[in-house]
This record gives C-alpha cells, sequence and structure tokens, in this order.
RNA sequence: GUGGGAGUAGCUCAGCCCGGUUAGAGCGCCUGGUUGUGGCCCAGGAGGCCGGGGGUUCAAAUCCCCUCUCUCACCCCA
C-alpha cells in the first residue's frame, strides 16, 4: 500500500490553487484598504497559549488538538486557530503597550483541528484571519464586519448576510450562565443527551439545540440579551445602528454561539449556500479580555476568520472562477520533428520566455501530429514546428492554433513576433 | 467520538442480490486513416493482483468476518 495524505489533509492542485491564490489576493487588496498589515506567525505554539485562550472545556482544545511533545519533552500543539498566536506575538514584541494605539493585522495560513472530515471540514484547512486591537467602540464592530462582507463581494459572491448576536460582557455572560444553569437543573432528566452536557459545559448553547422537545423547555427562560447588563445592551445597540449607517446587512441570532470562551460582546457568522451543513464561511467576534488574560495590557479588540476551503466551494457553488484563469495571449507550443531538432528548438523556447510570453516544449522528438495534438491540447495560441527543412535554414513554421494560418520564420525573428 | 453510503482501467461508473467463460462501458491516452499538419469523424491498441487481510467453496469482484481509506451527517466549527 503506497503512503497516503494523513486524513483530513488534501493536496491543493494547480486548478485549486488558483482559487487560493484569488482569495489570498482579494484579501490583501481590500483590507489594505482598511489600513490592515499581514502578520505571519508561526504554525505551532506552546500549547498552553490555546488551552488559557480558547478554553479547557471547550471541544477545541479538550479534543480537538494536534498535540505532541517536542524533544525536550515541552507540549506544543498545531494552531487550531489564528487569533490567540497574534496575540501572542504582539504582546511579545510590545506592540500593545501605547495608551489608545490601534493595530490592525491579517494573516492567511493553515490551521489544524482533529475532527472527523465532512463536507467543508478538514483537519487541515486554510483560513484568513483579520484582528483589529484597541478600538473600543462599536464602529470597530461594524467596520469589520462591513469589511468582511465587501470581501465576499469582491470574490463575486454577491451581497452576504451576517447572522450576529451579542454574549454581553464576561460578567453578564457568567451571570446568565448561572441562571440557565439554576433553571435547567431540575429538567436534567427531560433534556436530550448533548444539552445535559451543554448545561455543565457552555449553557448559551442549550438555546440554539434543534430538538423541538427541549426548545419547549426552554421557553420560560430568559433571553441572553434581556438579561445583559446595560452597557452591553448599549454597545449591541450602538454596534446594530453603525451597520445600519454602513449598510451592511445583517440578522440577528439570539443562539448565535461560537467556540471559544474568549468571546465578548458581538459575535458574528456569514453562512452561504451550496456547502453542505457546514456551511459558515467566515465567525468572529470581539475578545475585550483576551489580551490582558494573556498577559498583556488591558486592550479591547475583535477579531474574525475566513474558511478559505469553504469559500471555494461557495465559488464552485456560484460558479465563479478564479481570477487569471483565462488563456494566455501569445504562448507557443514547441514542436521538434527530429533528435537533431531539439537543440535548436530548446533555444527558440527559452528566446519565447525571455520576452515574456509562455513558452511550451517537451525536449521530445514528436511526429508532426502528436506534436500538433499536444500543442492543441495545451490551450497555446501558436505551435513553433522545427524539421529537418527548417533547421537547415534556422527557421521554423509558426502556425496560429486559431486560424490555421502558418509561415516560415527564421528562429531569430519568433520571440519578435509573440511579443 | 457516534451513525449512514461507497472503494472495480488515468477519470466517471456498470457488474455484486441469484458465486462459474478471456471483468465491461463512456471519457481520456497511444497508433493509424493523411511520406510533415491539431481540433471533428472513423478504425485499431495499451491500460485492472475488482482497497488490504482472513474465511466459506471444486470455484469469489460477487457470500461471511476483520481492517484501511473516501464520503455524508451528528457533536462542534472556518
Amino acid at each position: 500500500m503506497p503512503i497516503q495524505a494523513p486524513r483530513g489533509t488534501v493536496d491543493i492542485l494547480p486548478d485549486e490553487a488558483a482559487y487560493f491564490q484569488t482569495m489570498e489576493d482579494t484579501a490583501r487588496q481590500v483590507f489594505l484598504r482598511y489600513g490592515y498589515g499581514e502578520i505571519r506567525t508561526p504554525i505551532f505554539e506552546f500549547t498552553e497559549l490555546f488551552s488559557r485562550s480558547i478554553g479547557e472545556e471547550t471541544d477545541i482544545v479538550s479534543k480537538e488538538m494536534y498535540t505532541f511533545a517536542d524533544r525536550r519533552g515541552r507540549s506544543v500543539t498545531l494552531r487550531p486557530e489564528g487569533t490567540a498566536p497574534v496575540v501572542r506575538a504582539l504582546i511579545e514584541r510590545n506592540l500593545l503597550g501605547q495608551q489608545g494605539a490601534q493595530v490592525k493585522i491579517y494573516y492567511a495560513g493553515p490551521m489544524f483541528r482533529y475532527e472527523r472530515p465532512q463536507a467543508g471540514r478538514q483537519r487541515q484547512f486554510t483560513t484568513i484571519g483579520v484582528e483589529f486591537f484597541g478600538c473600543a467602540s462599536p464602529w470597530a464592530d461594524a467596520e469589520v464586519i462591513a469589511m468582511l462582507s465587501e470581501y465576499l463581494e469582491a470574490l463575486g459572491l454577491g451581497k452576504t448576510t451576517t447572522r450576529i448576536n451579542s454574549l454581553g460582557s464576561a460578567a453578564s455572560q457568567k451571570a446568565y450562565n448561572a441562571q440557565v444553569r439554576r433553571s435547567l437543573a431540575a429538567l436534567k432528566d427531560r433534556l436530550c443527551p448533548d444539552c445535559r452536557r451543554r448545561v455543565e459545559i457552555n449553557p448559551l448553547r442549550v438555546l440554539d439545540c434543534k430538538v423541538p422537545e427541549d426548545q419547549a423547555l426552554f421557553a420560560d427562560l430568559p433571553s441572553l440579551v434581556d438579561s445583559m447588563d446595560e452597557p452591553s445592551r448599549a454597545h449591541y445597540d450602538a454596534v446594530r445602528r453603525a451597520l445600519d449607517r454602513l449598510g451592511v446587512a445583517y440578522e440577528e441570532r439570539p443562539g448565535l454561539v461560537r467556540g471559544f470562551d474568549y468571546y465578548t460582546h458581538t459575535v458574528f457568522e456569514t453562512c452561504l449556500a451550496g456547502l453542505g451543513s457546514q456551511d459558515a464561511v467566515l465567525g468572529g467576534g470581539r475578545y475585550d479580555g483576551l489580551v490582558e488574560e494573556l498577559g498583556g495590557p488591558p486592550t479591547p479588540a475583535l477579531g474574525a476568520g475566513l474558511g478559505l476551503e469553504r469559500l471555494v466551494l461557495a465559488m464552485k457553488a456560484m460558479k465563479i472562477a478564479p481570477s487569471g484563469s483565462a488563456p494566455e495571449e501569445k504562448s507557443v507550443c514547441i514542436v521538434a520533428l527530429g533528435e537533431e531538432c531539439i537543440e535548436a528548438a530548446a533555444g527558440l523556447t527559452q528566446s519565447i520566455r525571455a520576452v515574456g510570453r509562455r513558452a511550451l516544449f517537451d525536449y521530445t522528438a514528436r511526429s508532426i501530429k502528436s506534436g500538433l495534438r499536444a500543442a492543441n491540447r495545451a490551450e497555446v495560441e501558436f505551435s513553433a514546428i522545427i524539421g529537418g527543412t527548417e533547421l537547415a535554414e534556422s527557421a521554423c513554421v509558426l502556425k496560429n492554433l486559431r486560424t490555421g494560418e502558418e509561415k516560415r520564420v527564421p528562429l531569430d525573428q519568433v520571440a519578435g513576433l509573440v511579443k
């Protein structure tokens, strides 16, 4: 049995890679206008970074991390998400210290989670993430959501609607969790097995349960937003007003909860059609306490991640081709009709490349028929054929494969003609 | 981690239920039809330890068991 790629990993071949190039190029263009710079952090970190930031009890930390001991016995983990490493890096380089300083930064790269693969889910996947530090204003929340909507539109995915919710301040969340636990304690036996677990791990999640019987039991629970402290509610209201002002389409989803413990206040996600059941292409939120939690100065911040594999699915579902996939102008396939022609053909090939055009040559003597067939398949515009008669006069037959027109051209003039 | 579906030619798949000739099709590939002219058409050809291991049988792609992989869904997430 030959060696296979590990489960949940894929090889991205050239046709597929074009999508990733498009998504990354577009991100750079859009994010630049909003003042973002790029950061590249390691793909592994000390395990503690993730367990402390994401939360010990979360699915990600408790069962989905690629964790191993390095040669010195220190526990390291392939990054399951991008925010914590960015925060770590900015603290470490002391870029968050200055009063009032704002930092806008994005990254793109692979993430790793040990899960059962399915449509839109892999063990190694690729995200583009954005992080905005140092701005507590609700306008910051709205700006990030607006920028991401703009990004999706720039990719050709059209107008999208982002689902939003607010978890409130850390204190609000804590109080609400306690309240839900208390209310559901008596009903525990009637809850579905998943909800019994949720009550312990993350009570907010029960509200999103899909089991109708459970939903009936929750009818009397106070809503999260109603239980929130006043400043939290004011922030959420202001975010929605700002989104309205910026013309961003959104939809309030009271059940929306994210899988990281560090989120506070605004959380959001965007789902698209055609992806199967894992249809969120983007998710994020505010994390005002994280920087301090990781040893930095108190810094309000928010961020989001985009799942590139899922965006590819969405693009394909909408029949959006990656940019730069149109055939190039004036590319040439060189055909050598005998061993003695290969040297001249190789020289011709390089002379065409030297003027910036695509030139293909397989360094193989071919029949004219198979040579032209290969040229046709390669979707080039011209074929340059060198046989014995052409070689004798240092020329080739330059054939336009679209029109069928051909003419004899000296080898040293071909590059000039296709330039 | 739990549950469904699927692994047969480079690709997409038929054959499996009801074991038994040389395991098929379409597409792709190669060659020829045209002494040096592609695409379309026609003819021919190459290419498979039927995912792996074990078992039943005179005989297994086909039946049984194990295993690996892919896939979809749940949980959760990008």
